[in-house]
DNA sequence: CATGAATGAGCCTTCATTCAT
DNA sequence: GATGAATGAAGGCTCATTCAT
């Protein structure tokens, strides 16, 4: 194991981990090939027994094109992490106005959550394993979890001053326990392999979040 | 990786993975020693990263003892897991009659499951990383983890045909959910050491579980 | 490149360098396997051309055999120089009373010096390849030859002192500059090939020798 | 290893080594480029931790760039030393007539020498090691040498035809080790760094020089 | 049973050299 | 000629597993 996956707080400087970028059109194809190889064989057979010529067979070039690229293998899966930041879902309450209808608000946003992560089942438990191994994509991700779990429990405080949520809660606490709450069922039902059908996990979520909050739909 | 760490459903068979008990008190001390040696070794490097030779250092043993008695490093993770079977700890809702008060009786399971997860925060880490990397331990703790909430189940479902629990809630999904909720909690506090007092972890969880479920303490 | 070859000063404590000396007699046999094979490996092939498998291959051993003693080529061959230090020759000017025949006694110096020298010229040849490839090594054998140096100046400075030796010359330079001429030679015609018969050798060299320092037998 | 480092005995004839020299006066410029880039990787890190590429972004061109001028690293160091023939020192006793002061002379000469010596120590450095690495180069420097100690040696036999210098030294042998002596000492000297002032160097060596041969000023 | 050395498969990594653009 | 990416042979090193003592 050698150095850090990605830069901790900072997503978007993930090349400083890289051994330079290509000059040439051709270099940024193959480099562009190891990395869609890299996530296709990190899919599939997970971070671990991921060899880096698996990698470069799957990319169809030469063992040492790898290295032209990248380090080693956490550099590359910083490399994929980076191409599919957006994919890096977590769950949170949105800003809303007075206006929205928070319940169907949170509804929206947990469909929208849980079908995503469900098409990408795959990456989500590759990262949840590099989670577990790596400890800079580690402390990444939990930075990213609670950046949103921030966003969620600054919404949770409003409510609670306009009357719309339970007052006794802490909101970051609540934010963050209610997300990982929704987080944790993705992972049981599409990664573990829990049945459970796609609305009814919707329903039962946001039934529960809702409760969970006390939220009142009208002030 | 070589055979099963565990046999998934019946958590007691786990011996059968190992190449036998000893029958000598001698036999029966290395064995000891070195499952002992294996727990430490384990949470302090991770299990990917403990070499069967740390093991049977950290036991005071030759390195070829360790075959004496097991297979493989995922046979002595299962002996470990063996040993502390207890301590696999799942949040639930235990069952209880008419007369409990249903909040006290919640806050109490979760201020003892907090306590125990708190005090064995590394084995905890340990376990969150193995099942990411071996599929059977994966499987065994999803089997024991659908026991406990299918226990909590029951018991929603008949505060819910007491009227004291909200009946628009699927049992099932609701006790996976909320078991799930408690479960990252823990782990985002004492394995990645998110700072939240305890006292305030157990209150907002527990307030959250109650609100989740529209728990009502009287009928 | 790795770890130093020998520690600069202190020639004894090479051992540092090893990853444990074997407990057993086997270990010790085939510790000692590696060790001459790399020798013999060393002196045919040369230092850089000489890989690790040669090594293992000439010894009769497995390859990775090699690294439950050793950590690198580096430090085999100062497992080697430590059996060998006696041949470190350096050339000098031994100790001697007055009565001393010096003529004499500075060619059966030289004799002995030259015999040794052709007789392990193969190992000569390899000391002056790793002197100029490993740091620590040529360290090593500067401080060894300074000290030589040291004790024929302690001599030249008598034979000064006594009026039997030329009092212009800056002992320790002398010491050094007549050392390394007698070394050199050595080397020109035991390594390079250069063809001087022995005795015409021993004769020429004693003769400049006891010119340059411009010795008298008698005071 | 490749190719021959240089014609053995025809220094002159280097330039068969490579690939052909270029027409154009770009061809001219890359070329010359590569050489001195050459130079400056060798002096710093030394001929065998010098890289191709290490020597092809000193000088600023593509690593393919290198191949269109020479066959291997050996090709480069040989037209490296094509342009420092001059500075392939070797110490010895220029031809001399009967007027000639010869002491003074002789001082000359070393001064001459270790001044270019010292001046050029990276470059001596790195001719010591390249010898001890490459059977060509060092079989060209030897006979430079043998050259040079030809010359000193009919000298030599002329003093002692002229009763100027010892008559019982064989002039060949005389003149290698007196040659050697020297080349030795400023090669410890500003090499390997032990401390000897430059004055007291080149009065020290010239009186050894000397005296070794029983020179007589006049006859 | 215990010991600890021996084994060798397996994967990584470098870098000289080639070659398409 | 110049470029710089692609290639793959070559060797290093680790460590799980075996086995003679």
């Amino acid at each position: 194991m050698t150095g850090p996956i990605v830069d901790g707080g900072d997503p978007g400087a993930a090349a400083a981990e890289e051994r330079g970028l290509p000059r040439s059109a051709r270099g940024r194809r193959t480099r562009q090939a190891v990395i869609t190889a890299a996530r296709a064989v990190f899919e599939r057979d997970g971070f671990l027994d991921a060899r880096i010529s698996d990698i470069t067979e799957e990319a169809g070039v030469a063992s040492g094109s790898f290295y032209t690229y990248f380090d080693s293998k956490e550099a590359v899966f910083a490399a994929v992490v980076e191409e599919v930041q957006d994919q890096m879902l977590h769950p949170h309450l949105a800003a809303m106005d007075r206006e929205t209808d928070i319940v169907a608000a949170i509804e929206a946003n947990n469909r929208a959550y849980l079908m995503e992560y469900k098409r990408n089942a795959k990456l989500m438990a590759l990262f949840e394993q590099v989670a577990q191994i790596d400890d800079d994509f580690r402390t990444m991700r939990r930075n990213r979890g609670y950046a949103f779990a921030e966003r969620s429990a600054r919404t949770i405080r409003r409510l609670q001053e306009e009357g719309r949520a339970d007052p006794e809660l802490d909101p970051m606490v609540a934010a963050l326990a209610i997300g990982g709450m929704v987080g944790r069922m993705a992972y049981s039902v599409y990664v573990l392999g829990q049945k459970v059908p796609f609305e009814k996990l919707v329903q039962t979520l946001t039934r529960l979040w809702v409760n969970a909050l006390q939220l009142r739909v009208d002030p």
